[in-house]
DNA sequence: ATAATTTGACCGAT
DNA sequence: ATCGGTCAAATTAT
């Protein structure tokens, strides 16, 4: 099982393969002449990020690490969270969102089988339809609420619904901020292993009274469904990003536990059930949309030509780096891992889908969300 | 009828 | 013994 030497060289050949697939990509973007620069850059990022990893690999002799050598600030999240320099696009405000999110991750210590786990503040502001923090794009059920020692509030227990059917262990807690009620601390803990198809919304993050907004999100079927056949080229992007996740998901499971290596296919697919809820939406968020997830990347990073099709989503599944850290050990407090990171950029894709859950833990590039400014505010 | 939530009990870790 | 996390039966929502 711990071929290390194995999945090691494994992993470089696909970090290698995947940063030359970019390359390619790139390549092609620049042929394009409406390839938005954006694109480009987050391409070129892409490439940096897996050159990045693969040195480390080769350095360090053991495959993960890299980000456990700063176990503090950058942390290995260095390439997704902070890029300063690479996109330092004009974008990526938080201040006029009215969600706010900062990201905190962490790892080791001594939590169940030692998965990764990151913890992200989102704000909500009053006033607005709600939506980010408690919606994230993925379904999840509700298996507990616990009143916390100090916390003014309880605290609630999530876990991916698919986890009887799937086996994805992915679970996340959200805790009410004491002070600022308006500030939830969203804990993710492991990553979907599952085929998180077009979620359809979360009716109650939050438990009933307690907790205070609940999330309302209106899926509209239309327009946002059809995603990756359109465009060949999205699909094969997708699915050879997908696959360079689905190995460093192997290895996190591998090293965690013997076994629960779920399929992780990485084909998308869509529930046809896709539910929506006509009523909620009549009174929250009017148009918020709910599009699939299966990609991990920001649209323009996929979409060159013109059909902007604005699906993509960042889904949680790309803690690529935040797993390769998942070491233990580590005598630290948490507080010395703390490293808050507001990611938050906009990338205005269309002002139809106004839409924000983009959160998952990006990792090639921090810098996509969704603008969705316009209606909120 | 089925699915999700609520809640107290249970359990492992300090 | 206490605390945080999870389970599961009962309850409620869809």
């Amino acid at each position: 099982m711990d071929n290390m030497g194995d999945w090691e060289q494994k992993n470089l050949v696909e970090e290698l393969t995947l940063g030359m697939e970019l390359a390619k990509q790139l390549q092609i973007h620049l042929n394009v002449s409406s390839s938005p620069r954006e694109t480009r850059e987050m391409l070129l990022q892409g490439i940096l990020t897996s050159y990045e990893k693969a040195l480390s690999m080769l350095n360090l002799g053991g495959g993960l690490v890299a980000g456990e050598l700063h176990p503090v600030g950058g942390i290995t999240i260095t390439n997704s969270e902070s890029p300063p320099s690479l996109n330092g696009s004009p974008r990526s405000e938080d201040s006029d969102r009215d969600t706010r999110e900062q990201r905190h991750i962490d790892y080791g210590s001594s939590s169940r089988k030692s998965m990764p786990r990151w913890t992200k503040k989102v704000r909500v502001n009053p006033g607005m339809g709600l939506e980010g923090p408690l919606d994230d794009g993925f379904s999840w059920r509700k298996y507990g609420q616990k009143a916390i020692l100090g916390a003014k509030y309880p605290r609630g227990y999530y876990r991916c619904t698919h986890r009887n059917v799937q086996g994805c262990l992915a679970t996340k807690q959200v805790q009410r901020s004491d002070e600022d009620p308006t500030i939830f601390e969203i804990t993710y803990r492991g990553r979907h292993t599952c085929t998180q198809a077009s979620n359809s919304l979360p009716p109650s993050q939050l438990g009933s009274e307690n907790q205070g907004p609940t999330t309302n999100i209106t899926i509209e079927p239309q327009q946002n469904q059809p995603r990756q056949e359109n465009n060949p080229h999205t699909q094969e992007l997708l699915l050879n990003f997908r696959r360079g996740l689905k190995v460093i998901t192997e290895e996190l499971d591998s090293r965690g536990h013997g076994q629960q290596s779920f399929p992780a296919d990485h084909t998308f697919q869509f529930p046809s059930t896709s539910t929506v809820e006509p009523e909620k939406s009549s009174l929250f968020a009017p148009s918020m949309v709910e599009n699939n997830f299966l990609g991990s990347f920001p649209p323009s990073f996929i979409n060159p030509s013109g059909s902007a099709t604005n699906y993509y989503s960042v889904s949680p599944n790309d803690q690529i780096q935040h797993s390769f850290a998942g070491n233990k050990n580590f005598q630290s407090s948490e507080s010395e891992l703390t490293d808050i990171i507001s990611a938050a950029a906009s990338t205005t894709t269309s002002a139809t889908v106004g839409l924000d859950f983009p959160y998952g833990n990006v990792d090639i590039d921090p810098s996509f969300t969704f603008d969705n400014s316009g209606f909120l505010s």
